[in-house]
DNA sequence: ATTCATTTTTATAAATTCTTTATATCATTT
DNA sequence: AAATGATATAAAGAATTTATAAAAATGAAT
């Protein structure tokens, strides 16, 4: 078996070498990011099988980056922070953060926590791909397929795609799809939605004029069909 | 979505008692054992989605117990302990533990650990949908089925055909539904029902001229029939 | 600074749904 | 069977919602 990758999402120095240490020590391999966009651009690079995130980072929360990840990183999260404070962690908990840990943290007990959220990736990993007719998504290499071509989507396309399929056969009004993937304050931008919704029938349907899958619920939303 | 349950395993009867409470309040169904025997023979009757074990117990040691159920129990098992000892934590979660969280522990970050343990248990979400013959209405997706075809219903149609269907077999007056529907400045627009009872009998009935479903109470209302 | 890809706005055309009107049909009472 | 009141159906018009194209703004990469 190959090393298992742990990414580390963490602006103190010292923290990052005693991780370091620890974790190579371990057996582990050990890719390090001193802010949120360079955690989550490694993340989305290199594809760690766990992330180590402190929650106060220099550019962005801790809770900020976790949010962005939910939507592709199937793997598991592992939230540090000094605050202690129990409002954060169920936040994270609820955000889907596999863990939380407090520093000063005892190493051994890291490593056993690494270790379980590691087993418990491997356990669900076939559900990193879905396939309907025609077309296939794979959520971590973020590439969508049809008829074994890849297609060019971007990423609100892809998140849109992502949320719709994840909800195969379920209506989603308007404003649950446009908090998912624009956030609480774009809930009454309807045409964001519309713009969007196009773009990706040009793309994922053979007719764009008569989709199959992305169907239109009027007066509600879209609902995504297999 | 009905109740989750939580087996508690525990010989403390103040800590039984304070988590059937906050558990309870959460809208958890719990069920107690007091020792390692009784907690394994509940566990295997009841299937609990989540286990919350206590490390210390009268008649064998948590881990044994731990032991013996990751041999069967799929779902989550959450260790709890007064001791914070770091040899423990490592072995439980070595030995399958979803988490493991120290006595005196705060009750709202272990609601949102049991949380987001049932999450990750394998996603056991079944909709909440009605069948009348060859008719099955899909409250949570908003999906109306005839024959294993999809009906497409305009908004006022779905809601009309939900309210009655709700209220199956019993009559309901033009006033009731004129309320429900379209609020109570409209009830008075008797015709409205006509038309939209129209529309949806010729979608929802095999027969429109002869309707099984949607049946005309005469100078009352319409009434819903499976 | 410039370019390029992407997202957000804006404008407008197209489609759908709702309301209204008109007329036909049915049920009940006499 | 005729008369009356209630119900059903069709279709036109109004209002709302959706689709599409294209321009403007944003932001990252060179």
């Amino acid at each position: 078996m190959s090393k298992s990758t742990v990414l580390v999402i963490d602006d103190e120095a010292p923290i990052q070498k005693l991780l370091q240490i620890v974790l190579e020590s371990h057996d582990f391999k050990v890719i390090q990011a001193m802010n949120g966009h360079e955690g989550l651009t490694l993340a989305a690079s290199h594809l760690p099988d766990v992330i180590l995130l402190d929650l106060g980072l220099p550019d962005m929360s801790g809770q900020e980056v976790l949010e962005q990840l939910k939507d592709w990183y199937t793997k598991s999260v592992i939230m540090l922070s000094v605050q202690n404070s129990e409002s954060d962690i169920v936040q994270a908990l609820d955000k889907g953060a596999t863990d939380y840990l407090a520093k000063p943290f005892r190493t051994g007990e890291l490593i056993a926590r690494i270790r379980s959220a590691i087993r418990r990736n491997a356990s669900d990993q076939k559900a990193a791909q879905w396939t309907f007719k025609n077309l296939k998504i794979d959520l971590t290499a973020r590439v969508v397929w049809k008829n074994e071509l890849i297609l060019k989507l971007t990423q609100t396309e892809f998140n849109l795609l992502v949320f719709l399929a994840k909800n195969e056969g379920r209506v989603l009004t308007h404003q649950q799809l446009l908090k998912e993937i624009w956030g609480v304050g774009s809930q009454t931008e309807t045409q964001y939605l519309r713009v969007f919704v196009g773009t990706l029938r040009k793309k994922i349907e053979d007719n764009p004029n008569n989709p199959v899958h992305l169907i239109t619920e009027n007066g509600v939303g879209y609902r995504f069909q297999a």
